[in-house]
RNA sequence: GGCCCGGUAGUUCAGUUGGUUAGAACGCUAGCCUGUCACGCUAGAGGUCGUGGGUUCGAGCCCCAUCCGGGUCGCCA
């Protein structure tokens, strides 16, 4: 008999869907071998395949040459096995399939496999690098391989969601113009067109546009995109994007398509039931109370302004900010007085690090009330700034003062989440979902002294505020919605501009010369003349989507082959060098390594 | 580009003020074992301590440089 083929056999089970119901039945099972108990007369393997592990089992009293067979399987070979499911004589309660076993009658090794780096277990402890170089290998891992399973459900339901709402799913070019705004750009260099680049694209943004100029009304696609840029925890150079575009919308419509799709998927993948609608917040309010544009709100910790309070006291600190800035804090709950020397002083280290000059707090412990400050404070003042805050006994304040608002609101909102993760108040189970609405148009550059826009130039400000472009560009609001899901960014969309007479001003309230603008950009505006109806959507970060809903925590979690810090995919080693012959025919010219 | 953390056996880690032959667990190899299921028992193999330089009688440990991985700030319209 051959047992190195699969000759004769086909697989008529998964390992994982067997059970008592199967007793008596003649299977056969394929899949890797996780383990091999050898008792001397009897020997049992773990078989495991996408679904599970199962049972096989050999005893040495009928074919003595199986049994000798069954000896040389070692861990993660590819085996087949055909045999008849029976009861086990003492059950396993802690596997699905634990209560019934394959009694082998004919063994294949399939292939025969070294023994791997790491141990193919859930819940590794194995480092990336290791893993990452293995992937293939990582990827086995029940837990891990389970993710990618569940992001392909998610995305039927999704593909499912938008296509009971008549989105049509068209695909659009990999290979673009280069609009270098925003994210740098992944270059592609042309062969045919000596000097000439192509660029990946950091989102369909203005073919969907165009596709609203067509007519197709309503577009959905599962974009890849690609951004030069550094990476995160919750970011990689290329990522997919649920991209959609709707015409004859406004803000609210499309606000409603996006919350209907993270309740079809929270339904159909989780089993939960969210409440519509999401709640709102508009941009200042997130700001001002969490002192985030993504604000995490399943916890409290909110924002106070203190600045009236201490705007006349004797601390030069808090009355010198107060001028130009403010004076706020939060107050930090359920015992958090208690922190250290040691503690405080790395805050403080962590507010210097993203611009703050300093912490101030004060701590409401037994022995009353202690502080940074007090001896520069006057007894009432103290006072009201802790009534102000609702501090209680085991409460510590933090005072953050600046000149400049957006220091202060940032340097809070940094430490807000930092006391949250420290106090351990965070609920892994809670869903909290926040539109950010209103955002403002533009933001001041400090480095350029200039307003540049917050979101790209097809944006539509607010109707109310248009008249405000020329004179008080700071206070213009735009049709602009994030959707946030506890602390971190979803989605990012708005109405866009179709007026060729706005969109020029937008244009030039930018800093773009109308001949910039149209050599960059005039394929769109010269396609909105010909009838644009109006039009406004959205872009869904579908791997954050998932990586949050599986509770991942990193996005190397739920991508197959994702890559590393400083851009690499290690199994591959890619980027990778390209050969002189290849540089010539793209027009590149190499750089000796001295120059660079 | 800045800051922080890490790199010691195949893996995860320990390693005292710098001091004999660098340890443990798991994995691996071999033998024994009839109901295991993280099987058990016995024995064994396995190390350029990321790399290069320096200090020292002596470096896994101290110093400098560098590479790799993670987190984060800048950046991500």
């Amino acid at each position: 008999m051959e047992h190195n083929t699969m000759k004769g056999l086909k697989r008529t089970n998964y390992c994982g869907e067997l059970n008592m119901k199967n007793v008596g039945e003649k299977v056969v099972v394929c899949g890797f071998t996780q383990r091999a108990r050898n008792l001397g007369t009897l020997q049992f393997i773990d078989l495991r395949d996408r679904t599970g592990i199962l049972q096989l089992a050999f005893d040495d009293g009928s074919d003595r040459e199986l049994f000798d067979l069954a000896k040389t399987v070692r861990s993660e070979f590819v085996i087949m096995a055909a045999g008849e499911v029976r009861e086990r004589e003492s059950k396993n309660l802690e596997i699905p399939t634990g209560e019934i076993e394959v009694y082998v009658t004919d063994l294949r090794i399939l292939s025969k496999a070294q023994t791997p780096p790491f141990e193919i277990v859930e819940n590794s402890t194995v480092k990336d690098e290791l893993r990452l170089k293995y992937r293939y290998l990582d990827l086995r891992r029940a837990d891990l391989q389970q993710n990618i399973i569940k992001r392909h459900k998610i995305v039927k339901a999704a593909r499912d969601y938008f296509d009971k709402n008549g989105f049509i799913e068209i695909e659009t070019p990999i290979l673009i113009k280069s609009t270098p705004e925003g994210a740098r750009d992944f270059l592609v260099p042309s062969r045919i067109h000596d000097g000439k680049f192509y660029a990946l694209p950091q989102s369909p943004q203005l073919y969907k546009q165009l596709l609203m100029v067509s007519g197709f009304d309503r577009y959905v696609q599962f974009a890849r995109c690609f951004r030069d840029e550094d990476l995160r925890a919750d970011r990689q150079p290329e990522f997919t994007q649920i991209d959609l575009e709707m015409s004859y919308v406004d803000v609210e419509d499309v606000m409603k398509i996006g919350e209907g799709f993270v309740e079809h998927i929270f339904r159909e993948c989780m089993d939960i039931e969210l409440s519509l609608p999401i709640r709102r917040m508009t941009y200042k309010d997130a700001m001002e109370k969490y002192g985030s544009d993504k604000p995490d709100v399943r916890f409290g910790y909110e924002i106070e302004d203190l600045t009236d309070i201490v705007k006349d006291c004797d601390f030069t600190v808090f009355s010198s900010a107060a001028e130009t800035g403010s004076v706020r804090a939060i107050c930090v709950e359920g015992g958090a007085a208690a922190y250290s020397r040691k503690e405080l002083d790395k805050l403080t280290e962590q507010v210097r690090g993203i611009g703050g000059r300093g912490l101030a707090w004060i701590k409401i412990t037994d022995d009353g009330v202690q502080s940074t400050f007090s001896k520069f404070m006057k007894e009432e003042e103290m006072q009201a700034i802790v009534s102000r805050m609702n501090a209680k006994n085991g409460d510590i304040i933090f005072v953050v003062a600046d000149g400049k608002n957006k220091i202060v609101l940032s340097v809070l909102g940094m430490l807000r989440l930092e006391a949250a993760k420290k106090m351990n108040v965070i609920d892994p189970n809670k869903w909290c979902f926040l539109w950010i609405t209103e955002f403002p148009f533009f933001e001041w550059d400090e480095d350029s002294q200039t307003y540049v826009a917050m979101h790209h130039p097809f944006t539509s400000p607010m109707e109310e505020d248009i008249a405000k472009l020329d004179t008080d560009k700071g206070s213009v609001r735009a049709k602009a919605y994030d959707l946030v899901l506890n602390g971190i960014e979803l989605s990012s969309g708005s109405i866009r501009i179709t007026d060729p007479v706005l969109q020029k001003k937008m244009f030039s309230a930018l800093g773009l010369s109308d001949e910039e603008s149209y050599q960059k950009f005039g394929f769109l505006t010269d396609a909105f003349t010909y009838g644009a109806p109006p039009h406004g959507g959205m872009g869904l970060g579908l791997d954050r989507i998932i990586m949050l809903m599986l509770g991942a925590e990193s996005l190397r979690d739920v991508i197959a082959f994702p890559k590393v810090q400083n851009m690499m995919e290690l199994m591959t080693e890619c980027p990778s060098e390209a050969s002189l012959d290849q540089l010539a025919e793209l027009h590149i010219a190499p750089i000796a390594k001295e120059n660079k």
